[in-house]
DNA sequence: ATGGAAATTGCAAGATATTGCAACTTTAAC
DNA sequence: GTTAAAGTTGCAATATCTTGCAATTTCCAT
Protein backbone atom coordinates (compact mmCIF):
# COMPACT_ATOMS: atom_id res chain seq x y z
CA UNK A 1 0.00 0.00 0.00
CA UNK A 2 1.09 3.58 -1.05
CA UNK A 3 1.56 6.22 1.24
CA UNK A 4 -0.45 8.42 -1.09
CA UNK A 5 -3.13 5.94 -1.44
CA UNK A 6 -3.56 5.68 2.07
CA UNK A 7 -3.96 8.76 3.13
CA UNK A 8 -6.74 9.07 0.36
CA UNK A 9 -8.46 6.08 2.38
CA UNK A 10 -7.83 8.44 5.48
CA UNK A 11 -9.28 11.05 3.92
CA UNK A 12 -12.21 9.17 2.02
CA UNK A 13 -13.14 7.97 5.95
CA UNK A 14 -12.46 11.00 7.59
CA UNK A 15 -15.12 12.74 5.26
CA UNK A 16 -17.48 10.39 5.22
CA UNK A 17 -17.60 9.99 9.00
CA UNK A 18 -16.49 13.00 10.65
CA UNK A 19 -13.58 11.54 12.54
CA UNK A 20 -11.28 9.09 12.72
CA UNK A 21 -9.72 7.04 15.32
CA UNK A 22 -5.58 6.12 15.29
CA UNK A 23 -6.80 2.88 16.13
CA UNK A 24 -9.53 2.13 14.03
CA UNK A 25 -6.92 3.17 10.86
CA UNK A 26 -4.11 1.31 12.03
CA UNK A 27 -6.23 -2.08 11.96
CA UNK A 28 -7.99 -0.79 8.93
CA UNK A 29 -5.10 -0.18 6.59
CA UNK A 30 -2.73 -2.43 8.76
CA UNK A 31 0.14 -0.29 9.72
CA UNK A 32 1.16 0.84 13.02
CA UNK A 33 -0.35 4.02 14.54
CA UNK A 34 2.55 5.85 14.27
CA UNK A 35 2.50 5.80 10.85
CA UNK A 36 -1.11 6.96 11.17
CA UNK A 37 -0.09 9.82 13.41
CA UNK A 38 2.20 10.95 10.87
CA UNK A 39 -0.30 10.98 8.09
CA UNK A 40 -2.80 12.94 9.91
CA UNK A 41 -0.06 15.24 10.80
CA UNK A 42 0.65 15.73 6.92
CA UNK A 43 -2.78 15.65 5.56
CA UNK A 44 -3.49 18.47 8.62
CA UNK A 45 -0.50 20.75 7.64
CA UNK A 46 -2.37 20.16 4.29
CA UNK A 47 -5.36 21.38 5.81
CA UNK A 48 -7.52 18.51 4.46
CA UNK A 49 -8.47 17.62 8.13
CA UNK A 50 -7.78 18.47 11.65
CA UNK A 51 -5.57 16.89 13.97
CA UNK A 52 -6.44 16.31 17.65
CA UNK A 53 -5.38 14.03 20.14
CA UNK A 54 -5.98 10.68 19.69
CA UNK A 55 -7.52 10.98 16.01
CA UNK A 56 -8.61 13.58 13.65
CA UNK A 57 -11.93 15.30 12.75
CA UNK A 58 -12.92 16.83 9.23
CA UNK A 59 -12.93 20.11 8.52
CA UNK A 60 -16.31 20.85 8.51
CA UNK A 61 -16.99 19.02 11.79
CA UNK A 62 -14.39 21.23 13.48
CA UNK A 63 -14.85 24.57 12.41
CA UNK A 64 -18.61 24.63 14.25
CA UNK A 65 -20.20 27.69 13.93
CA UNK A 66 -19.44 30.60 16.73
CA UNK A 67 -19.87 34.01 16.33
CA UNK A 68 -16.27 35.19 15.05
CA UNK A 69 -16.49 38.75 14.66
CA UNK A 70 -17.00 38.98 18.16
CA UNK A 71 -13.59 37.80 19.23
CA UNK A 72 -12.10 39.01 15.85
CA UNK A 73 -9.97 41.47 17.05
CA UNK A 74 -10.67 41.61 20.38
CA UNK A 75 -7.12 43.56 22.29
CA UNK A 76 -7.24 46.23 19.58
CA UNK A 77 -11.33 47.17 20.31
CA UNK A 78 -10.25 47.01 23.99
CA UNK A 79 -7.58 49.61 23.24
CA UNK A 80 -9.91 51.60 21.45
CA UNK A 81 -12.55 51.39 24.27
CA UNK A 82 -10.07 52.48 26.56
CA UNK A 83 -8.75 55.74 25.33
CA UNK A 84 -12.90 56.11 24.32
CA UNK A 85 -13.79 56.37 27.86
CA UNK A 86 -11.02 59.15 29.00
CA UNK A 87 -13.78 61.13 26.76
CA UNK A 88 -16.58 60.51 29.11
CA UNK A 89 -16.90 62.73 32.66
CA UNK A 90 -19.59 63.00 35.11
CA UNK A 91 -22.45 64.56 34.53
CA UNK A 92 -22.47 63.74 30.28
CA UNK A 93 -25.13 63.28 28.26
CA UNK A 94 -24.02 60.19 25.68
CA UNK A 95 -25.32 59.08 22.45
CA UNK A 96 -23.93 55.13 21.79
CA UNK A 97 -24.42 53.29 18.49
CA UNK A 98 -24.03 49.88 18.39
CA UNK A 99 -21.25 47.34 17.13
CA UNK A 100 -18.26 45.86 19.12
CA UNK A 101 -15.88 48.17 20.19
CA UNK A 102 -19.25 50.32 21.98
CA UNK A 103 -19.87 46.98 23.70
CA UNK A 104 -16.53 47.20 24.93
CA UNK A 105 -17.03 50.48 26.15
CA UNK A 106 -19.35 49.81 27.95
CA UNK A 107 -17.94 46.47 29.61
CA UNK A 108 -15.05 48.49 30.53
CA UNK A 109 -16.68 51.58 31.75
CA UNK A 110 -15.34 52.61 35.17
CA UNK A 111 -17.96 52.18 38.20
CA UNK A 112 -17.94 55.19 39.48
CA UNK A 113 -18.54 57.07 36.56
CA UNK A 114 -21.98 59.06 36.35
CA UNK A 115 -23.02 59.61 33.03
CA UNK A 116 -26.76 59.55 30.99
CA UNK A 117 -26.75 56.73 28.18
CA UNK A 118 -28.78 56.84 25.18
CA UNK A 119 -28.61 53.92 22.61
CA UNK A 120 -30.32 52.40 19.79
CA UNK A 121 -28.37 49.35 20.43
CA UNK A 122 -30.08 46.55 22.26
CA UNK A 123 -26.99 44.62 23.21
CA UNK A 124 -24.88 48.08 24.30
CA UNK A 125 -28.23 49.07 26.36
CA UNK A 126 -27.69 45.17 28.27
CA UNK A 127 -24.14 46.12 29.03
CA UNK A 128 -25.00 49.33 30.30
CA UNK A 129 -27.38 48.00 32.11
CA UNK A 130 -24.84 46.32 34.46
CA UNK A 131 -23.02 49.32 35.34
CA UNK A 132 -24.01 50.59 39.01
CA UNK A 133 -23.78 54.58 38.85
CA UNK A 134 -24.79 55.85 35.33
CA UNK A 135 -28.36 55.88 33.50
CA UNK A 136 -29.18 53.92 30.50
CA UNK A 137 -32.33 55.11 27.85
CA UNK A 138 -33.24 52.98 25.18
CA UNK A 139 -34.39 54.57 22.23
CA UNK A 140 -37.72 52.87 20.97
CA UNK A 141 -38.81 51.50 17.38
CA UNK A 142 -38.79 48.43 15.15
CA UNK A 143 -35.54 46.31 15.68
CA UNK A 144 -33.66 45.88 12.71
CA UNK A 145 -32.65 41.77 12.72
CA UNK A 146 -28.75 42.47 11.62
CA UNK A 147 -27.35 45.21 13.34
CA UNK A 148 -29.80 44.52 16.75
CA UNK A 149 -30.63 47.89 16.73
CA UNK A 150 -33.87 50.19 16.96
CA UNK A 151 -34.58 51.86 13.68
CA UNK A 152 -37.33 53.83 12.09
CA UNK A 153 -39.41 57.45 12.01
CA UNK A 154 -39.38 56.70 15.88
CA UNK A 155 -36.06 56.53 15.99
CA UNK A 156 -35.10 60.06 14.69
CA UNK A 157 -38.51 61.24 16.25
CA UNK A 158 -36.88 60.75 20.11
CA UNK A 159 -33.54 61.86 18.74
CA UNK A 160 -34.40 64.71 17.49
CA UNK A 161 -35.23 65.73 21.45
CA UNK A 162 -32.37 65.69 23.36
CA UNK A 163 -28.68 67.25 22.96
CA UNK A 164 -25.87 65.06 23.76
CA UNK A 165 -22.98 66.36 25.05
CA UNK A 166 -21.02 63.49 22.47
CA UNK A 167 -21.50 60.83 20.41
CA UNK A 168 -19.84 57.13 20.06
CA UNK A 169 -20.19 56.19 16.42
CA UNK A 170 -18.88 52.66 15.60
CA UNK A 171 -18.14 52.20 12.27
CA UNK A 172 -17.55 49.65 9.05
CA UNK A 173 -15.91 51.83 7.13
CA UNK A 174 -14.30 55.57 7.27
CA UNK A 175 -11.86 57.21 4.51
CA UNK A 176 -10.31 60.89 4.53
CA UNK A 177 -12.34 62.39 1.87
CA UNK A 178 -15.69 60.33 1.56
CA UNK A 179 -16.03 60.41 5.70
CA UNK A 180 -18.13 57.76 7.15
CA UNK A 181 -20.07 55.21 5.04
CA UNK A 182 -22.34 52.30 6.06
CA UNK A 183 -23.79 49.14 3.86
CA UNK A 184 -27.27 49.03 5.61
CA UNK A 185 -29.80 52.22 4.87
CA UNK A 186 -31.64 51.35 8.27
CA UNK A 187 -28.72 52.28 10.06
CA UNK A 188 -27.60 54.96 8.58
CA UNK A 189 -30.31 56.44 8.51
CA UNK A 190 -30.49 56.31 12.51
CA UNK A 191 -26.12 56.91 12.43
CA UNK A 192 -27.60 60.26 10.58
CA UNK A 193 -29.60 61.38 13.38
CA UNK A 194 -27.07 60.85 15.74
CA UNK A 195 -24.84 62.85 14.34
CA UNK A 196 -26.48 65.45 13.54
CA UNK A 197 -28.38 65.94 17.45
CA UNK A 198 -24.68 65.23 18.58
CA UNK A 199 -22.76 68.44 20.18
CA UNK A 200 -19.14 66.11 19.14
CA UNK A 201 -18.57 62.88 17.46
CA UNK A 202 -15.79 60.51 18.06
CA UNK A 203 -15.49 57.60 15.43
CA UNK A 204 -14.33 54.30 16.94
CA UNK A 205 -12.51 52.30 14.65
CA UNK A 206 -10.29 49.24 13.96
CA UNK A 207 -7.61 50.88 11.88
CA UNK A 208 -7.82 48.16 9.23
CA UNK A 209 -11.39 49.71 8.40
CA UNK A 210 -9.95 53.26 7.23
CA UNK A 211 -9.21 53.91 3.99
CA UNK A 212 -12.32 51.31 3.34
CA UNK A 213 -15.85 52.36 1.92
CA UNK A 214 -18.99 51.15 1.90
CA UNK A 215 -22.33 52.02 -0.56
CA UNK A 216 -24.14 54.51 1.59
CA UNK A 217 -23.05 57.56 2.92
CA UNK A 218 -23.43 58.89 7.04
CA UNK A 219 -21.50 61.80 6.75
CA UNK A 220 -18.97 63.67 6.01
CA UNK A 221 -15.20 63.90 7.71
CA UNK A 222 -16.03 67.50 8.94
CA UNK A 223 -18.87 66.45 10.88
CA UNK A 224 -16.49 64.03 12.70
CA UNK A 225 -14.48 65.57 16.07
CA UNK A 226 -12.37 62.87 17.48
CA UNK A 227 -11.32 59.67 15.46
CA UNK A 228 -9.90 56.90 17.87
CA UNK A 229 -8.09 53.70 16.60
CA UNK A 230 -5.76 51.11 18.26
CA UNK A 231 -3.03 52.77 16.80
CA UNK A 232 -0.49 55.66 17.83
CA UNK A 233 -1.74 59.59 16.78
CA UNK A 234 1.52 60.21 15.09
CA UNK A 235 1.20 56.85 13.04
CA UNK A 236 1.44 57.88 9.30
CA UNK A 237 -1.71 56.05 8.12
CA UNK A 238 -3.60 58.74 10.62
CA UNK A 239 -2.26 61.81 8.97
CA UNK A 240 -5.03 62.73 6.34
CA UNK A 241 -7.58 62.53 9.50
CA UNK A 242 -5.42 65.10 11.30
CA UNK A 243 -5.00 67.24 8.32
CA UNK A 244 -9.00 66.77 7.84
CA UNK A 245 -9.06 68.57 11.51
CA UNK A 246 -10.27 65.28 13.32
CA UNK A 247 -8.89 65.17 17.18
CA UNK A 248 -6.77 61.90 17.49
CA UNK A 249 -6.59 59.25 20.02
CA UNK B 1 -14.85 9.86 22.12
CA UNK B 2 -12.49 12.03 21.29
CA UNK B 3 -11.92 15.37 23.65
CA UNK B 4 -12.36 17.83 20.42
CA UNK B 5 -14.81 15.99 19.63
CA UNK B 6 -16.73 16.03 22.84
CA UNK B 7 -15.66 19.30 22.92
CA UNK B 8 -17.36 20.73 19.39
CA UNK B 9 -20.76 18.56 20.77
CA UNK B 10 -21.02 20.28 23.71
CA UNK B 11 -20.71 23.71 21.54
CA UNK B 12 -22.96 22.21 19.16
CA UNK B 13 -25.55 21.90 22.31
CA UNK B 14 -24.82 25.10 23.89
CA UNK B 15 -25.44 27.21 20.71
CA UNK B 16 -28.94 25.67 20.21
CA UNK B 17 -30.44 25.43 23.76
CA UNK B 18 -28.21 28.71 25.00
CA UNK B 19 -27.89 26.57 27.97
CA UNK B 20 -26.34 23.35 29.07
CA UNK B 21 -25.95 21.75 32.55
CA UNK B 22 -22.85 19.65 33.82
CA UNK B 23 -24.61 16.58 35.02
CA UNK B 24 -26.91 16.74 31.39
CA UNK B 25 -23.76 16.81 29.63
CA UNK B 26 -22.13 14.16 31.43
CA UNK B 27 -24.93 11.64 31.51
CA UNK B 28 -25.08 12.52 27.34
CA UNK B 29 -21.56 12.23 26.38
CA UNK B 30 -20.43 9.68 29.08
CA UNK B 31 -17.63 11.13 31.09
CA UNK B 32 -17.60 12.43 34.33
CA UNK B 33 -18.57 15.45 35.69
CA UNK B 34 -15.27 16.58 36.45
CA UNK B 35 -14.20 16.23 33.03
CA UNK B 36 -17.34 18.21 31.35
CA UNK B 37 -16.36 21.13 33.95
CA UNK B 38 -12.78 21.27 32.46
CA UNK B 39 -13.79 20.90 29.00
CA UNK B 40 -16.44 23.82 29.85
CA UNK B 41 -13.59 25.82 31.55
CA UNK B 42 -10.98 25.63 27.93
CA UNK B 43 -13.82 26.38 25.87
CA UNK B 44 -14.95 29.03 28.20
CA UNK B 45 -11.08 30.19 27.86
CA UNK B 46 -11.33 30.02 24.82
CA UNK B 47 -14.01 32.43 23.84
CA UNK B 48 -16.56 29.88 22.77
CA UNK B 49 -19.26 30.11 25.64
CA UNK B 50 -19.65 31.48 29.24
CA UNK B 51 -19.04 29.48 32.24
CA UNK B 52 -21.25 29.77 35.29
CA UNK B 53 -22.66 27.88 38.69
CA UNK B 54 -24.04 24.13 37.03
CA UNK B 55 -22.80 24.18 33.38
CA UNK B 56 -22.29 27.06 30.69
CA UNK B 57 -24.52 30.10 28.57
CA UNK B 58 -23.65 30.91 25.09
CA UNK B 59 -21.82 33.94 24.75
CA UNK B 60 -24.48 35.31 22.93
CA UNK B 61 -26.89 34.72 25.77
CA UNK B 62 -25.27 35.28 28.75
CA UNK B 63 -24.94 39.32 27.39
CA UNK B 64 -28.54 39.43 28.61
CA UNK B 65 -28.71 36.41 30.70
CA UNK B 66 -30.32 37.81 34.35
CA UNK B 67 -28.89 35.42 37.08
CA UNK B 68 -26.60 32.14 36.60
CA UNK B 69 -29.37 30.39 38.51
CA UNK B 70 -31.60 31.24 35.81
CA UNK B 71 -30.50 27.99 34.15
CA UNK B 72 -32.52 25.84 36.37
CA UNK B 73 -36.07 24.95 35.97
CA UNK B 74 -35.57 25.14 32.37
CA UNK B 75 -37.74 22.11 31.31
CA UNK B 76 -40.58 23.71 33.28
CA UNK B 77 -39.83 26.52 31.66
CA UNK B 78 -40.00 24.98 28.14
CA UNK B 79 -43.22 23.27 28.95
CA UNK B 80 -44.90 26.24 29.89
CA UNK B 81 -43.39 28.20 26.45
CA UNK B 82 -44.63 25.38 24.32
CA UNK B 83 -48.18 26.03 25.48
CA UNK B 84 -48.06 29.56 25.53
CA UNK B 85 -47.21 29.07 21.50
CA UNK B 86 -50.46 27.78 21.12
CA UNK B 87 -52.15 31.17 21.35
CA UNK B 88 -49.90 32.97 18.93
CA UNK B 89 -51.51 32.84 15.40
CA UNK B 90 -50.79 34.71 12.20
CA UNK B 91 -51.01 38.53 12.31
CA UNK B 92 -51.68 38.85 15.66
CA UNK B 93 -49.99 42.08 17.72
CA UNK B 94 -48.59 40.76 20.69
CA UNK B 95 -47.29 42.28 23.96
CA UNK B 96 -44.93 40.21 25.65
CA UNK B 97 -43.28 40.91 29.20
CA UNK B 98 -39.40 40.01 30.25
CA UNK B 99 -38.74 36.79 32.46
CA UNK B 100 -36.84 33.93 31.65
CA UNK B 101 -39.99 31.87 30.71
CA UNK B 102 -40.84 34.56 27.93
CA UNK B 103 -37.18 34.61 26.88
CA UNK B 104 -38.03 31.04 25.91
CA UNK B 105 -41.34 31.40 24.67
CA UNK B 106 -39.25 33.83 22.12
CA UNK B 107 -36.57 30.92 21.78
CA UNK B 108 -38.83 27.90 20.53
CA UNK B 109 -41.37 30.11 18.55
CA UNK B 110 -41.82 27.87 15.02
CA UNK B 111 -40.14 29.96 12.15
CA UNK B 112 -42.77 30.11 10.48
CA UNK B 113 -45.02 32.55 12.69
CA UNK B 114 -45.83 36.28 11.92
CA UNK B 115 -46.56 37.61 14.69
CA UNK B 116 -45.66 41.44 15.78
CA UNK B 117 -44.24 41.70 18.94
CA UNK B 118 -44.08 44.78 21.45
CA UNK B 119 -41.90 44.18 24.32
CA UNK B 120 -39.93 46.41 27.18
CA UNK B 121 -37.66 43.61 27.95
CA UNK B 122 -34.01 44.15 26.23
CA UNK B 123 -33.25 40.02 26.71
CA UNK B 124 -36.28 39.15 24.77
CA UNK B 125 -35.90 41.86 22.16
CA UNK B 126 -32.87 40.31 21.10
CA UNK B 127 -34.49 36.85 21.49
CA UNK B 128 -37.02 37.94 19.13
CA UNK B 129 -35.06 39.63 16.57
CA UNK B 130 -33.85 36.21 15.79
CA UNK B 131 -36.73 34.75 14.31
CA UNK B 132 -37.21 35.33 10.65
CA UNK B 133 -40.49 36.04 10.25
CA UNK B 134 -42.04 37.91 12.89
CA UNK B 135 -41.74 42.01 14.37
CA UNK B 136 -40.04 43.04 16.82
CA UNK B 137 -40.74 46.26 18.38
CA UNK B 138 -38.91 47.65 21.42
CA UNK B 139 -40.66 50.27 23.26
CA UNK B 140 -37.86 52.92 24.49
CA UNK B 141 -37.81 54.18 28.17
CA UNK B 142 -35.23 54.23 30.89
CA UNK B 143 -33.81 50.67 31.39
CA UNK B 144 -34.40 49.29 34.94
CA UNK B 145 -31.01 47.88 36.29
CA UNK B 146 -31.95 44.82 37.52
CA UNK B 147 -35.16 43.84 35.52
CA UNK B 148 -33.74 44.65 32.23
CA UNK B 149 -36.64 46.50 30.95
CA UNK B 150 -37.74 49.74 30.21
CA UNK B 151 -39.53 52.19 32.39
CA UNK B 152 -41.04 55.32 33.02
CA UNK B 153 -43.60 57.31 31.59
CA UNK B 154 -42.55 57.24 28.20
CA UNK B 155 -43.45 53.42 27.95
CA UNK B 156 -46.97 54.22 29.40
CA UNK B 157 -47.24 56.54 26.68
CA UNK B 158 -46.51 54.39 23.79
CA UNK B 159 -48.25 51.25 25.03
CA UNK B 160 -51.64 53.39 25.20
CA UNK B 161 -51.14 54.05 21.77
CA UNK B 162 -51.52 50.17 20.87
CA UNK B 163 -54.30 48.07 21.65
CA UNK B 164 -52.47 44.21 21.62
CA UNK B 165 -54.41 41.15 20.62
CA UNK B 166 -52.59 39.56 23.56
CA UNK B 167 -50.67 39.95 26.35
CA UNK B 168 -47.56 37.44 27.33
CA UNK B 169 -46.70 37.66 30.94
CA UNK B 170 -44.44 36.41 32.83
CA UNK B 171 -44.76 36.32 36.85
CA UNK B 172 -42.86 36.58 39.99
CA UNK B 173 -46.31 35.83 42.19
CA UNK B 174 -49.50 34.80 41.71
CA UNK B 175 -52.36 34.12 44.29
CA UNK B 176 -56.41 33.39 43.62
CA UNK B 177 -57.43 35.82 45.42
CA UNK B 178 -54.81 38.52 45.66
CA UNK B 179 -53.98 38.32 42.29
CA UNK B 180 -50.78 39.44 40.49
CA UNK B 181 -47.86 40.79 42.52
CA UNK B 182 -44.53 41.74 42.23
CA UNK B 183 -41.78 43.53 44.22
CA UNK B 184 -40.57 46.48 41.99
CA UNK B 185 -42.53 49.23 41.63
CA UNK B 186 -41.27 50.08 38.02
CA UNK B 187 -42.05 47.09 36.86
CA UNK B 188 -45.73 47.02 38.26
CA UNK B 189 -46.35 50.50 36.26
CA UNK B 190 -45.19 48.90 33.02
CA UNK B 191 -47.40 45.39 33.80
CA UNK B 192 -50.47 47.18 34.87
CA UNK B 193 -50.38 49.55 31.86
CA UNK B 194 -49.20 46.52 30.16
CA UNK B 195 -52.52 44.70 30.75
CA UNK B 196 -54.93 47.14 30.36
CA UNK B 197 -54.50 47.94 26.97
CA UNK B 198 -54.24 44.16 25.89
CA UNK B 199 -57.26 42.67 24.87
CA UNK B 200 -56.47 39.08 26.12
CA UNK B 201 -53.85 38.58 29.26
CA UNK B 202 -52.03 34.92 29.48
CA UNK B 203 -49.81 34.60 32.91
CA UNK B 204 -47.33 32.43 32.30
CA UNK B 205 -46.15 30.66 36.03
CA UNK B 206 -44.22 28.01 37.29
CA UNK B 207 -46.06 26.25 39.46
CA UNK B 208 -44.01 27.36 42.42
CA UNK B 209 -45.16 30.73 42.25
CA UNK B 210 -48.95 30.41 42.81
CA UNK B 211 -49.94 31.02 46.11
CA UNK B 212 -47.30 33.35 46.47
CA UNK B 213 -47.57 37.08 46.97
CA UNK B 214 -45.47 39.97 46.72
CA UNK B 215 -45.50 43.81 48.10
CA UNK B 216 -47.09 45.58 45.82
CA UNK B 217 -50.49 44.50 43.39
CA UNK B 218 -50.51 44.42 39.65
CA UNK B 219 -54.01 43.44 38.69
CA UNK B 220 -56.78 41.46 40.07
CA UNK B 221 -57.48 37.97 39.02
CA UNK B 222 -60.19 38.81 37.08
CA UNK B 223 -58.18 40.75 34.58
CA UNK B 224 -56.08 37.40 33.76
CA UNK B 225 -58.02 35.38 31.02
CA UNK B 226 -55.12 32.44 30.82
CA UNK B 227 -52.85 30.87 33.10
CA UNK B 228 -50.09 28.82 32.02
CA UNK B 229 -48.31 26.53 34.29
CA UNK B 230 -46.04 23.63 33.89
CA UNK B 231 -49.03 21.40 35.18
CA UNK B 232 -51.95 19.54 33.71
CA UNK B 233 -54.82 21.93 33.71
CA UNK B 234 -56.37 19.24 36.36
CA UNK B 235 -53.64 18.82 38.91
CA UNK B 236 -55.85 19.98 42.13
CA UNK B 237 -53.53 22.99 42.61
CA UNK B 238 -55.04 24.93 39.72
CA UNK B 239 -58.62 24.37 40.63
CA UNK B 240 -58.97 27.94 42.78
CA UNK B 241 -57.96 29.61 39.25
CA UNK B 242 -60.26 27.66 36.94
CA UNK B 243 -63.20 28.44 39.38
CA UNK B 244 -61.86 32.25 39.06
CA UNK B 245 -62.63 31.85 35.64
CA UNK B 246 -59.42 31.36 34.23
CA UNK B 247 -58.49 29.33 31.53
CA UNK B 248 -56.55 26.86 32.21
CA UNK B 249 -53.26 25.19 30.21
C1' DA C 1 20.38 -4.36 -12.64
C1' DT C 2 22.29 -2.02 -8.84
C1' DG C 3 24.60 1.19 -5.25
C1' DG C 4 23.32 4.44 -2.42
C1' DA C 5 20.65 8.44 -0.97
C1' DA C 6 16.23 9.56 0.57
C1' DA C 7 11.90 8.36 2.26
C1' DT C 8 9.10 5.40 4.95
C1' DT C 9 8.00 2.59 8.71
C1' DG C 10 7.88 0.42 13.34
C1' DC C 11 9.68 0.43 17.83
C1' DA C 12 10.90 2.06 22.40
C1' DA C 13 11.57 5.43 26.04
C1' DG C 14 10.55 9.52 28.06
C1' DA C 15 7.35 13.47 28.06
C1' DT C 16 2.83 15.18 28.11
C1' DA C 17 -2.23 15.01 28.26
C1' DT C 18 -6.50 13.15 29.85
C1' DT C 19 -9.51 11.42 33.13
C1' DG C 20 -11.82 10.05 37.43
C1' DC C 21 -11.48 10.18 42.24
C1' DA C 22 -11.15 12.15 46.78
C1' DA C 23 -10.20 15.71 50.01
C1' DC C 24 -11.06 20.30 50.69
C1' DT C 25 -13.04 25.06 49.80
C1' DT C 26 -16.49 28.08 48.11
C1' DT C 27 -21.13 29.37 47.05
C1' DA C 28 -25.85 30.20 47.64
C1' DA C 29 -30.29 28.67 49.34
C1' DC C 30 -32.92 28.23 53.33
C1' DG D 1 -25.76 30.72 60.67
C1' DT D 2 -26.34 25.91 58.66
C1' DT D 3 -26.30 22.89 55.13
C1' DA D 4 -26.21 20.87 50.70
C1' DA D 5 -24.63 21.53 46.17
C1' DA D 6 -21.04 22.94 43.24
C1' DG D 7 -16.27 24.09 42.41
C1' DT D 8 -11.23 23.47 43.10
C1' DT D 9 -7.06 21.19 43.65
C1' DG D 10 -3.81 17.45 43.82
C1' DC D 11 -2.98 12.90 42.55
C1' DA D 12 -2.59 8.46 40.36
C1' DA D 13 -3.75 5.48 36.40
C1' DT D 14 -4.03 5.36 31.80
C1' DA D 15 -3.62 6.98 27.11
C1' DT D 16 -1.41 9.54 23.69
C1' DC D 17 2.45 12.13 21.74
C1' DT D 18 7.32 13.08 20.58
C1' DT D 19 11.70 11.89 19.43
C1' DG D 20 15.53 9.29 17.96
C1' DC D 21 16.92 5.40 15.71
C1' DA D 22 17.35 1.30 13.10
C1' DA D 23 15.32 -1.63 9.61
C1' DT D 24 13.21 -1.57 5.36
C1' DT D 25 11.58 0.15 1.01
C1' DT D 26 11.62 3.31 -2.92
C1' DC D 27 13.73 5.80 -6.33
C1' DC D 28 16.99 7.22 -9.65
C1' DA D 29 21.40 7.81 -11.73
C1' DT D 30 24.61 5.18 -13.16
Amino acid sequence: MLKKERQALILREVNLHNKVLHADLSRQLQVSEDTIRRDLQELSEEGKLVKVRGGALSKSFHVYSYKESEIYKYAEKTTIARKAVTLLSDGMLVLISGGTTNLEVARILPPELQVTFYTCSLPTALQLAEHPNSDTIFVGGRISKNAKISTGGQVVTTLRDIRPDLCLMGTNSLDASLGLTDSDWEVVEVKKTMIQVSDQVAVLSISDKLQSTQKIRVCGIDEVDYLITELSPDEPILAPYHQAGLKLL
